[in-house]
DNA sequence: GAAACCATACTTTTT
DNA sequence: GTATGGTTTC
């Protein structure tokens, strides 16, 4: 066999790392390994479903993928022997309980088998839990207990730290935990200033005996620590500068090396109080904690990795751990190794030491890392990319490196390579595979980026790029917030999503599956138009209510309507939909929990051009990548702690204070070590960027602090953009991207007859905006319609333009202003789109007011061409109510037009 | 040329 | 709360 038993991969950015993850997977399987014994790790559930996906995916067609002949090379096996093992493999795979997981639920379950071991039940729930409060109340309490409540009230004043940052600050110990001994942080009494401010007194006499000017005294002033450690001399070796020089001599210089000594010893002793009083806070936090947790048996996504390393250091022993789990761990798999922790490495090591160990040559176990350190950029929440090196060195593996980008087009691996060399530590060139396109680069540097965004989302249109093809990566929320606004004022028409986590019912699929079921119960036109338009059919396509069996349960009614309208496209959503679906029995629970539904997507909706954040766009791939520069000058905050470290182990813990490095030179190096780091995780960023893209990508950077300054960019433009005639779409050719049609609100209202056919359809696209907004009314005032407006512009912003849009406000502004209306309305119960089955029909009444003595019901209309038609509607709405009701029944139909509101009562 | 002063912004996020 | 950038001051 050729494959390496201890291997490092070190997998640039589209370099296949998810082949060799898969290869490395299957091979594994094929040379005899028990699945239940390979456990792959990865840090976001997306990678971990999207890696069983590919191994499964891979398996099942392995005759045609390129994959078996990795597999022939890493197994020593012939083609013909593995496609001849191929269904005994699949059976097993199959058979077993597959380990593809991520770190975290790797973890909570090792801990479930262990939760009685740290007082708590083994059904504990991870997540987001709302104990803060009680956490804040708990360790009050035990604060007072202790007696150290004025301790507390002290260290507050004393530090100037609201209970907030104290406690953010006990929480930043909390993950550090398994890295710091806390209990044996030093511990001092609070110290005085005075000595140090003695010393200054005395030069400051010096000098003013001397004849220093009034300028020179002042700044030898100083009342409290900070003021003093903001002063420039204390960067000197000596007075021998600016208005001293004249006066400076041996003394002088000496009392300044004092001062520095005495400012060294002060700012020393005053982080050993600091640091000990945070000790001693920390155990009581850390007891709350823990009892908070067993009480209430929920658990943070820290408190399951903490415990489980408390656990592993004291409880019980490694062994016992380990073997708990199904038996003995043979082979392990980490993906994306370079965002481990320390504290994840830690939990780990007794199972790679135990693989590595490899006792008797028999015994087949293996491990394989895969890792960049070039894409680290999770350092602030505990990534560690140094542990990649480490892991490499202290186990003895063997290191191999992928060379070639698969991903990028020629000019983007050449662009990347250029920028990088050199800027990168030990960045190496990658070599471009796909000769085939050429590929775009497009750098702008300008005043403002707004304009060349704008600008290259135009070109890539122009070219005839497909929207959801393109991503604009940007550096912060915010920046995603104002560049989507910025893109969909400019581009009205297109679609532009803001990444973030979706929910099943967000899914644009789904929406469709909703509005169908809507209408095939309400009958409302507004359902049946919006059901068409998130499918992209026209409106002529039929579509009748007739043949579909409401009294079916949800689950065999969405799974109809997904064949009939062949609107699965492979996504893990619309399964996921179908098993929501099966947990109602009948069609009105289930329509009556849709809109709340919270259950949340796993695959994005890939529909319109995406606005995302760099740090979200990690792992995924776009054809064409528009990064963008911040639009706000960045802020590194540091924090009140500063940690160092040597290689992997924390060597020293900081209180950060402004100018203490000029009096502390241990101090100074640790800074600086830090902030070193901070350089490179950004430079990383910025790689990170510019690898998504497939196609081409543009940078547009401002002409002053940019993000990109470190990169020494140039503008330039290289290949051209020009769309591959192959096109493969994500969605299936019955989704397709919706052509938005565009109808003047005059064509609309005046001469909707002749127009023909394309006016019918706008006036019914009207029609039923107008109801949309009428029925997103809460209530007939200003802000509800405002409101409301903002509703329909979500919905109907693609079908109509801006112009309709406010024709339609207008009508709506008309309605709550109206006197015969509100007169109408006056007193009466209101209730909005009610549901009304009459002679086996289903029908869905606009506005019904409910008054003690009569009933009156309401039906919007926004043009009288019809109003025979309307005239009997109304009529059946009115027969209807009068058998419900025991009450006279009126019944009115509101036309709203343009000159005006006509109510016209039925007779 | 250097210090002090004053105004001005103001992170990244998964499990 | 705290860096930073620009301006003022001698």
């Amino acid at each position: 066999m050729n494959l390496s038993p201890y291997l490092a991969l070190e997998a640039s950015a589209g370099s296949g790392k998810t082949f060799a993850l898969s290869v490395r997977y299957l091979s594994l399987l094929f040379m005899g390994a028990n699945p239940q014994k390979i456990v792959a790790l990865t840090f976001t559930n997306k990678s971990a479903s999207e890696m069983k996906t590919r191994i499964f995916e891979t398996l099942k067609h392995l005759e045609s993928k390129d994959e078996l002949e990795a597999i022939c090379v890493q197994t020593g096996k012939s083609k013909e022997t593995l496609l001849f093992e191929k269904e005994r493999v699949m059976q097993i795979l199959l058979q077993a309980d597959i380990k593809i997981s991520t770190l975290d639920s790797f973890f909570s379950l090792i801990l479930r088998h262990f939760a009685l071991h740290v007082g708590l039940q083994p059904d504990f729930k991870v997540g987001q839990n709302g104990l803060d409060e009680e956490l804040v109340e708990r360790f009050i309490k035990g604060c007072k207990h202790k007696n150290l409540y004025n301790a507390l009230i002290a260290f507050s004043i004393n530090e100037d730290k609201k209970l907030n940052d104290l406690f953010s600050l006990l929480n930043m110990l909390y993950q550090k935990k398994s890295e710091l001994d806390i209990s044996t942080l030093d511990e001092g009494s609070y110290p005085s200033l005075k000595p140090c401010l003695d010393i200054l007194e005395r030069i400051r006499d010096y000098f003013e005996q001397s004849g220093l000017s009034a300028r020179g005294l002042a700044t030898l002033k100083a009342q409290t620590l900070s003021d003093l450690l903001s002063k420039k001399y204390l960067e000197r070796e000596d007075f021998g500068y600016w208005d001293y020089k004249k006066y400076a001599n041996e003394r002088t210089d000496t009392l300044l090396r004092e001062l520095k000594q005495a400012l060294n010893e002060h700012v020393n002793a005053k982080e050993a109080y600091f640091l000990g009083q945070l000790g001693k806070l920390f155990a009581i936090y850390d007891e709350s904690l823990r009892g908070l947790m067993g009480e209430y048996g929920e658990l943070r996504f820290d408190d399951v990795t903490n415990l489980l390393y408390t656990l592993l250091r004291q409880e019980i022993s490694k062994d016992f751990l380990y073997f708990r789990l199904d038996g003995v761990i043979e082979h392990l798999l980490i993906d994306e190794f370079q965002d481990t922790s320390i504290v994840q490495y830690q939990i780990l090591l007794p199972l790679i030491e135990e693989i590595r160990a490899g006792r008797g040559v028999k015994e087949f176990k293996t491990l394989f890392f895969v890792g960049d350190v070039k894409q680290s950029i999770y350092r602030f929440r505990g990534g560690t990319k140094e542990l990649f090196g480490y892991a490499k060195k202290s186990l003895h593996l063997d290191v191999n490196a992928l060379d070639t980008n698969y991903r990028s087009s020629e000019q983007v691996v050449n662009f990347v390579n250029e920028i990088f060399t050199c800027k990168i530590k030990g960045y190496e060139s990658q070599k471009v595979a796909k000769a085939t396109s050429e590929g775009y680069i497009n750098v702008r540097i300008e005043e403002a980026i707004e304009p060349s965004v704008l600008e290259a989302i135009g070109m890539l249109l122009g070219e005839g790029v497909k929207p959801k093809d393109i991503a604009l990566l940007v550096h912060t929320n915010k920046d995603a917030k104002v560049f989507k606004a910025l893109v969909q004022e400019q581009f009205p028409a297109l679609h532009v999503r803001l990444e973030a986590t979706l929910k099943l019912i967000e899914v644009r699929s789904i929406k469709a599956i909703i509005a169908l079921l809507k209408y095939l119960y309400f009958g409302d036109e507004l359902y049946r138009a919006t059901f068409l338009a998130l499918c992209g059919r026209t409106w002529e396509t039929p579509l009748s209510r007739s043949g579909w069996d409401l009294d079916a349960t949800p689950l065999v009614l969405v799974e109809k309507i997904i064949k009939t309208y062949g609107l699965f496209d492979g996504s893990v959503d619309l399964l996921s939909f179908l098993e929501v679906a099966s947990r109602y029995e009948e069609i009105e629970s289930f329509l009556f929990v849709l809109d709340e539904l919270s259950d949340e997507a796993k695959s994005e909706d890939v529909d319109g051009l995406r606005v995302l954040t760099v740090h979200k766009s990690k792992g995924l791939e776009f054809e064409h990548v528009i990064v963008c520069d911040r639009l706000s000058r960045d802020n590194n905050r540091s924090d009140t702690l500063l940690f160092s470290y040597d290689e992997v182990d924390i060597k020293g813990l900081y209180l950060t204070m402004g100018g203490r490095e000029a009096v502390d030179a241990v101090y100074a190096k640790a800074k600086e070590q830090e902030s070193v780091l901070m350089v490179e995780d950004r430079l990383n960023a910025l790689y990170v960027a510019f690898t998504r893209a497939k196609h081409s990508l543009f940078v547009c950077a401002k002409a002053q602090n940019s993000a990109f300054e470190m990169l020494k960019l140039s503008t330039t433009e290289r290949g051209v953009i020009g769309v591959s005639t192959k096109e493969t779409p994500f969605m299936p050719s019955t989704m397709r991207v919706y052509e938005p049609k565009r109808y003047g609100a005059q064509e609309v209202v005046s001469t909707p007859d002749v127009e023909g056919e394309s006016a019918e359809i706008a006036s019914i696209t009207f029609g039923i905006a107008q109801h949309y907004l009428l029925e997103m009314l809460d209530s007939f005032d200003e802000s509800s319609l405002k409101r409301a407006y903002i509703a329909l512009q979500n919905r109907f912003a693609p079908l109509l333009d801006e112009t309709t849009l406010q024709a339609i406000y207008q009508r709506g502004e008309k309605l709550i202003t109206c006197k015969a209306f509100l007169d109408l309305i006056e007193g009466a119960k209101v209730y909005k789109e009610q549901p009304l089955i009459y002679q086996k029909e289903r029908k869905q009444i606009d506005l019904l007011l409910e008054f003690p003595d009569r009933i009156v019901v309401v039906d919007y209309k926004s043009s009288k061409k019809q109003s025979a038609k309307h005239q009997a509607q109304v009529k059946l709405y009115q027969d209807a109510l009068s058998t419900i009701y025991n009450l006279p029944v009126e019944a009115y139909i509101c036309y709203l037009q343009n000159d005006g509101i006509e109510l016209l009562k039925s007779l």
